[in-house]
This record gives structure tokens, sequence and C-alpha cells, in this order.
DNA sequence: TCCATTTTTGTAATCGTTATCATTTCACAT
DNA sequence: ATGTGAAATGATAACGATTACAAAAATGGA
């Protein structure tokens, strides 16, 4: 391997200098400026960064971790953090831990053993150095941030929407749009994204004066599939729904072939209503309605909180909530405005 | 920030014997052990990875580039390297370009500089660093698997599939499911799988003796908006097509929107066959026909390849192709079997 | 008890940078 | 020429781990 020490013996000068050459080069002579280049350049040198780290302390390395890229929800996310980490000088690097412990586990070692610097967590997993630190009632071991779920009590700062307003008001949509019995298939209760959006659902029905009939909710597990399986359930349950409220668009899609491979419509005889906005909702047949949540100002966010975190600032632990947003599409019935 | 020597002090023991314990600790004597871990304990030391793998020269931290993450064909890819990853030791990352030089050289600086170990490549752009070397003729500059993509010349491992075989399958069987007049919407022309598919397709036109019809090709950029876009203008273009193959299923899925939006319908008027089998196609309306390229495969022998150069092995420099599947749904006509 | 082995331990060099500080070189005025 | 201050350079100590190697301690047999 070729180091500094190649190229300064190469170019008849110092270590120091060539250094400076390369963090400073004003400071160098330019004679020994270009003997220095030229030698970077015929030895093919490219500094060690884990040597320079070591010395500097200081990390432009982040890591996202998202429980699946598969999950295109998560992209539009990750494009706008990827963006302004750019911008303030972080690389940033995405972790898929696919639910699982130990993968998340070894990825916020990376941020223990200082390999890198920040997280910026999406999923609904918490790293067990957070979990214990919690217990022992101590700080948060490293630079960590929230996006999209919510950790009732945690001490970091996190950004999200208000899961349980915003499916209220996919419910309220349905009920104006004349659906009476509206059921739901949820997201996985063991995670605060699928418990709040079906608080949204309960609420929203007792404000609604409207009594939860049984049989009118299924749990899914956010995949397409999933959400195909818990439309098939609904429809053999004998709630006699007119509408559903998915709580994510994957699900929805499922539940939408649901609908028609039985030989129903959508809207006509069940109205359906997503969560997310991804692009193949725009797409499906028919379009999907849906919440939109605002991807780009939530990852702009989550970022903006890891770097204030990073430049050593306080940042408040107040969980800062976005606004959502109705998009209306064909798949619930049109309102009638007047 | 607590370091090993602040463990060794506190339990009254060398740094030598800390990081004993830490990694052989059969080798250290109980009572001394158990006060360092103690310590450890105490103090919530965490070795800096940093310094150890400056020390150690090795690189337990891989990156793979994809061009979107949005683009869920890259996931189940991305899956199977990650779980053959960390069967190997490795930990893996995932830097996304959006196709921007400057993004993608950022992170093949990170290997240039031994941030990481390797890298495999599955978008169509080539770190200039790359580039450099092969106009120079010198080796390329850092392990470097390629997947999916092909690049004339690299010298370095390769897996894809047949692309241009996969999309003249996909051609012949809209022929043998009764299309005549058939037209495809291509992919980026900039990028191999663009080219080689649209290749498949006119060998396959011509191995048919058809002759390829002007308003029978239009060209988008994978992604369904431009799918979408494309059909719209085939349906213009007086082609009077009765299927086209789509280069890919995110395209597909918009065709398929298009072509409903007009009034006609798939199979019925137009039939549609995609590329890439995606979870969303599936649950399309109707379920699209595909081919599906396996997936798991391509990233275990990717991963599997990096891991041979990354142990120093000499790996094959010619392409490996993995078998494609056509996957039979309803976007195409049945086929009369018997 | 004492010597020869075998285990355990500690000291110090090393990895490739950066940064401090002392030293040398330079430009310029005298 | 010479003195002065500024600019450029070099030697070297960090950064925080790992690991030869040497030294010390423990073990065991006589």
């Amino acid at each position: 391997m070729v180091t500094i020490r190649d190229i300064a013996e190469r170019a008849g000068v110092s270590v120091a200098t060539v250094s400076r050459t390369l963090h400073a080069p004003e400071a160098v002579r330019p004679d020994k400026r270009s003997r220095v280049q030229q030698a970077i350049a015929d030895l093919n040198y490219a500094p060690n960064a884990i040597a320079r780290q070591l010395r500097k302390r200081r990390h432009e390395t982040l890591i996202v971790i998202v429980p699946e890229i598969a999950n295109p929800f998560f992209s539009g996310i990750i494009q706008s953090i990827e963006n302004i980490a750019h911008d303030l000088g972080y690389r940033v690097l995405i972790g898929e831990t696919q639910d699982r412990q130990d993968r998340l586990d070894h990825y916020a070692d990376m941020v223990l053993s200082r390999a890198a610097g920040g997280l910026i967590l999406l999923g609904s997993l918490l790293p067990s150095a957070v979990t214990a630190s919690m217990a022992d009632q101590r700080a948060i071991p490293f630079p960590l941030v929230l996006a999209c779920e919510r950790f009732e009590g945690l001490p970091c700062p996190s950004v999200a929407i208000d899961n349980q307003a915003a499916a209220a008001l996919a419910v309220r949509h349905l009920w104006e749009t004349g659906c009476r019995r509206i059921g739901t298939i949820a997201g996985p209760q063991s995670n605060s994204l699928g418990r709040d959006r079906l608080n949204g659902y309960r609420k929203a029905l007792s404000d609604l004066g409207v009594n939860l009939e049984c049989g009118w909710m299924e749990e899914g597990d956010f995949s397409i599939e999933s959400g195909h399986a818990a439309m098939m359930r609904l429809l053999g349950s004998g709630g006699n729904l007119d509408g559903v409220f998915c709580a994510n668009d994957e699900m929805a899609i499922g539940a939408l072939q649901a609908i028609r491979s039985s030989g129903l419509t959508t809207p006509g005889d069940i109205a359906l209503i997503g969560f997310d906005d991804l692009r193949f909702g725009a797409f499906a047949t028919p379009p999907l309605t849906t919440i939109r949540q605002p991807t780009g100002e939530l990852g702009e966010t989550a970022m903006r909180m890891l770097d204030a975190l990073l430049q050593g600032g306080v940042v408040d632990h107040r969980p800062v909530l976005l606004a959502h947003e109705l998009v209306e599409r064909q798949s619930t019935k049109q309102r009638v405005d007047n």
C-alpha cells in the first residue's frame, strides 16, 4: 500500500508537506507542491481515511436504518436525507434490518465503535444499547434521531406525522363520501404506526357515533399479500362493508385485488383508502385515494436534527409533528361538493 | 472518550491484558479477566473500530451501490447479498447514486481510501477511478463486482442474466399467444440493460420474419410515468399494436393504465409483458406477465465473487449468466396448449 | 526447596495520518 | 553584508487499538 511517507520520499519533502499540499495547498511553495502532486499521481496515492479519522475524531459517515429497503415508502425519505446530508458534508449509508435485532445492533455497533457518526432510525425496532440505556436511566449512548415511528419516553429528537389524526381523517373521508359501514385493515400492533393508525380509526368511528361491529377489523403486516389475505377475511366475515381504511398503500393494493377477484368493484361496492401515497398506488386500478406523508420534509427534518446533535447542540426531545394531506383519487367515491 | 487505557488503569492491568480479555479471554486469568470486564461495564467502554482497523488492515464493511433504492427490483438482490454477507462476516451498507457521478465517486472514494473493503455495483454508471484505470490499461484499483449490468471489456467479475435472450423470449411469448403486431417500450439506451433488451426485441422480430414498423417503438426511462407516456405515444402513432413488450415492470404498469384510460383492455386489445417480476406487477390489473430474474442467485453470486476477490483469490472475469424465467399471468392472452 | 517449563503479563513498536512547535529559508529594508 | 519578521518546512508526538517479544509469575517434578 502506498502511504504518505512514500509520497514524501519520492517528492523529496517531509510527510508534513505532503499533508499540507493535500489540505492547504496555498501554504506550500509551488515547486514543492507540484512535485508532491506529481508523486501522488505517479504512485496513485489515496490517503487512508481510517488513519485520518483516527487522528481527527470526526465522522462524515452517517447511517440510516430501515426495516426493509423493499418498501418504497422509505425511499422518498431517504432521498431527502441524502440530499441534505450531502450539502452538509456527510456521507449516508443505508442499513437494512429486516426487523432483526441482531442486524440492527450490528449497525448500532458501528456508531458505538465510532465507525460512523450517528444514526437515523426509520423502523420500529430500537438498538439494544438504546433500550439498555433507557432501562438504566442513562443518556442515549450516541447521536440518534427517530423518524416516522414514535417511542414513548425516549429522550431523543424525533419527527413524524400525527398518525392517529391522519387515520381519523381518512376514515372521515370515507364517511363523507357516503360510506356507512367502514372497516379497517390494520398494521401490526407491535409497532407504533400500526397502533396509532388503528386508534385513529377507532376514534373517528366513535366521534361519528358509529359502533365498531365485529368483522370490521383485520390485521396485516403492511405487505401486499397480507392486505389481500386480510381483505378476503373481511369479505368472508359478513361485516357487509362499504368502505375500508387500509393502514398502508401496499395492503390497500392487495385489498383492491381481493375485492376485484371476488367480483366486486371499487369504489362502487367497497371504497378503499390507503396510507403513504406510494407511486404504485397512483397507478393502481382504480388509482388509490390515500394519505400523503411529507416524505421530503420528514427526511430533511431528521437530517437537520442529527446534524445539530453532531454539532454538539442540544436538540429538543419533543416530537416534531409535520402536516399530512389527503390525496383524493378514484378508489373512494367522489365527494358531492356544494 | 473512554479508551482501552482507561480500562487498563481501572482494572489495574496493562492495555495488552484488556485487549486479550476482549479477543482471547481464555488466555487471561479469570480474576483479572473479570476485573477487566467489570471495568468495561462500569465505564461503558466500546473499542474504537477506527483504531483497530488501522492496525489490522482488514475490512468488514462492503458497499452495494444502486442507482435508486426506490426501485423495488433491487431489493431482492440486496437482501440476498446481505444474507450471504452476514454469514461471511461482512457488514453491508447501501449507497444510492441517483445516477449522479459525483455521488458514485463519493462512495468509490470510501473504498479507495480504505474506509470500506469493496464494492458491488448494480447500476449503469462506473466510478471515474474505474473508467480512468481502464483508459490507462491499469488494473481496477479496488475489489469490484458488477451485477445486472454489462460493461464491455471491464476486467472484473460480473453476474447477470442474458437480457437479450430474455427479451426475445418475452416477444416470442407474445407471438405464440397470438399477437402479430408487437411493439416495445424500451429502456434508456444509455444503459446496457436498455440496449440488450431492445436488441432482444429486434432479434426476436426478425427471427419471426416480422418487419419492425415505424410507430412500434418508444423509449422510456424505466419509471412508471415514462411507461405511461410512452404507451400514450404508441397508441397515438397508428402502429395498431396488439402486444407490447415493456423493458421493465414499472413501465408496464404505467402502460397498463394508459391502455385502460384510453378505453382499451388488456390483454383483449393489447397484450402486455414486462420484465423483472416486481411484487407490484403480480397485483396489477390484470396481473402482469413478466420475465423473472433470479434475484436471490444474482445477489448471492455477486457477494461470493466479492468475497473471493477480498480473500485474494483470482476470479474469472468472464460474465456469469444466470437463467431467467417466463412468468405467465393475465396480461398476455392464454396459450392454447395441446 | 529449587530448577525447568509453561502460563500470564507488560512494554513498546506499529498502523497512516494530522498538528504542534521548533527550525530553516526567504524577502526586504537597512 | 546584515538584521528582521514572515513564510515555509521538518521532526515528532499524538490518535487508540493490536501484537511481537521479553519479563514475570505460576506450576510441577525432583
